[in-house]
DNA sequence: AACAGATTTTGAAGCGCTTCATCTGGATCA
DNA sequence: TGATCCAGATGAAGCGCTTCAAAATCTGTT
């Protein structure tokens, strides 16, 4: 256990790291960080002292002296969303690829918090930052720019097409979720829940719809919630199933998975069978959706896929100089389990074949 | 849009603000850091100044010319379990509460990653540090030490009593939650899950051990499994479910929530009835446990509390030159639901009323 | 009008590191 | 042997901010 000698209480510097070694600072500061300019001799003598000393590097004074960090900053919209969590992890992972380290800020589902953690990161000068903004607000990202920062959009981008991003097609997604329940014979949709000033559920009704008119002998009814939580669902489910037989709705979208849950909960405690009397598909494929009062279908965008390539993007505008801005969207998937085709996992129609489908069970829980 | 008048293409400094508002360096700092020090002429100045610049201090500069920085660091194991969700969110509010800004770093279960990501914030010369550890490995923690960082131990301590740390006691959770099987009337319980190494685990098994031994005549048999995830459930309910009558556990506890949700899976899939047949309470109270196949009894260790009493900690440690270093050890709580008691919440037997039980839904979810 | 005391402002000295122009000491070659 | 190179090492100039002693300005008194 390396003793610290350095002097008064202050934590070992370079200076004292060069003292100790009889070697100048700009050697230290060689030695460590590209070894290859600095004959063995010298590395040698270093590595001792800073072994000795308890060094640690003050990342702070050397943001400031290279002129900006090395670390990444990612803001995510809601922690407690394993989406957002699958898309730190795939971030992450690119990152460490190369040598980057990521920093995580959640602003929950605050908008004041978004723009505090953006402020953060870019008074931090970093690397650059990972978005997922919320609905509305993107001033921050154009403050952040303005400061030369680096920054690319996860999961929502607002049309723009001045910086970096990685979407899903939130449109195609709806449409597929419709589609699967129009291809197992349900002609009675309901599109549950979500607060339609949110873009990206707004787009997924949009989607839907336009499976519904495909399919021509089809009805979607909509009922929008507040939030995206399960009572929620609940609460949607109790609304309409107390309604005559031939009125009932047999298939039920929802944007969000905790949503789906409500409804299904609140369905099997009202007596209903789910799927046989109502299917549902939920949206996001959460970790949760396993464990689920019976296992979700959902429509599943795959968060570490695109965090892994948001990352990647935003490596590439970070290192290349002549990074061309570009935006990415991802197609999402349908997964298919035991709330749409009940517990056998029944053949299925043939439509749904061609919908592109994942492997039922792709996250491991 | 304010513009950016800076020359060059760096961003504007302090300096460029002093120069355009025609005041000293020293006095631009002292505007922005101590307003009551300056007069409202000057203030005024500066933040016309400011906000004509787009002006956004360098934190690293700050840092390095303070000492350092305002921001601090919380080290979560598993971004997955909503239990860290829930620390993380109390840290974040009482942070948040004296102007501190939380950065998250998550180390995914992995020892390598946890140390670099203590060593990153060490680095970066934070405030202080949270951080939540795995079983082992606490070297990290004297190493931080060692530079003079500040750092609180949060849901884990290794037993070390020179630090502070926020606990939640292990063994009562254990206990309660065998008191509570017990009390049912359950009498051949079953320990299900968890490898042994984590202290966690193994103190829950011994707090369930104990409650055993009180009540005389109840087995308690232990089944490990090597992680924590659901289909190791699966995988032990499926174990013991084919077991002549007399030789099926009546309740079954287990260490985590989600290996509970895979033991209720099977088992009910197998055809048992839960809780008549068998009764399941898990531990920690996440957030899907509502969701679950059937809600589930849990041990609720209170995450948010942990966190903010943790960060509360912390900042005493920063703030007060006579802090003194104390371990809270927070009890947890019985959260009981369907997998014991049953879809109408059937009137429970007197003893778990003394046992410390929280409100069924406390998470909102 | 002159002065002590309080209030503001100033300027300079770092904080610990990167970087770059310079300098050193061999090795290489004619 | 002396001129030429070149890998390595050096030292100093900042990076943008905080802080503090010293200077400047403003109060209220006498």
């Amino acid at each position: 256990m390396t003793a610290n000698t350095a002097h008064g209480g202050r934590a070992p510097s370079m200076q004292d790291v060069a003292r100790l070694a009889g070697v100048s600072l700009g050697t230290v500061s060689h030695a460590l960080n590209k070894p290859e300019k600095v004959s063995e001799r010298s590395l040698q003598k270093v590595r001792t002292a800073v072994e000795q000393l308890g060094f640690v590097p003050n990342s702070a004074a050397r943001s400031l002296a290279a002129g900006s960090s090395t670390t990444v900053g990612l803001v995510l919209t809601d922690i407690d969303n394993s989406l957002f969590v699958d898309i730190a992890r795939g971030a992450e992972d690119e990152a460490r690829k190369s040598g980057h380290a990521l920093l995580l800020a959640n602003s929950d589902i605050d908008l004041g918090r978004q723009e505090s953690y953006l402020d953060i990161f870019d008074e931090a000068r970093v690397a650059g930052i990972l978005f997922t903004p919320m609905n509305a607000s993107l001033e921050g990202v154009d403050r952040v720019r303005r400061h030369g920062r680096r920054i690319v959009l996860v999961n929502y981008a607002g049309g723009r097409q001045d910086c970096c991003a990685v979407l899903s097609d939130e449109e195609y997604g709806g449409y597929l979720a419709a589609r699967h329940l129009i291809g197992l014979g349900r002609r009675r949709l309901l599109f549950a829940g979500g607060p339609e000033e949110f873009y990206a559920i707004k787009e997924r009704r949009n989607g839907a719809l336009r499976a519904v008119t495909e399919a021509g002998n089809v009805t979607m009814e909509v009922i929008p919630s507040r939030r995206l939580k399960s009572d929620e669902g609940r609460k949607i489910a109790a609304a309409v199933a107390d309604r005559p037989a031939g009125q009932m709705p047999d298939g039920i979208l929802s944007p969000s998975d905790r949503i789906a849950a409500g409804v299904i909960h609140e369905l099997m405690a009202r007596g209903l069978q789910v799927p046989d009397d109502v299917a549902v598909i939920g949206y996001d494929n959460n970790h949760f959706t396993t464990e689920a009062a019976i296992s979700m279908s959902t429509v599943s965008q795959d968060g570490h896929l695109m965090g892994a390539e948001a990352m990647a993007i935003l490596l590439d505008e970070i290192r290349n100089p002549d990074h061309e801005h570009r935006v990415l969207t991802l197609k999402p998937q349908l997964v298919l389990r035991e709330s749409t085709l009940g517990p056998n996992g029944r053949p299925r129609p043939e439509e749904d074949r061609r919908a592109g489908m994942a492997p039922a069970n792709p996250a491991p829980l």
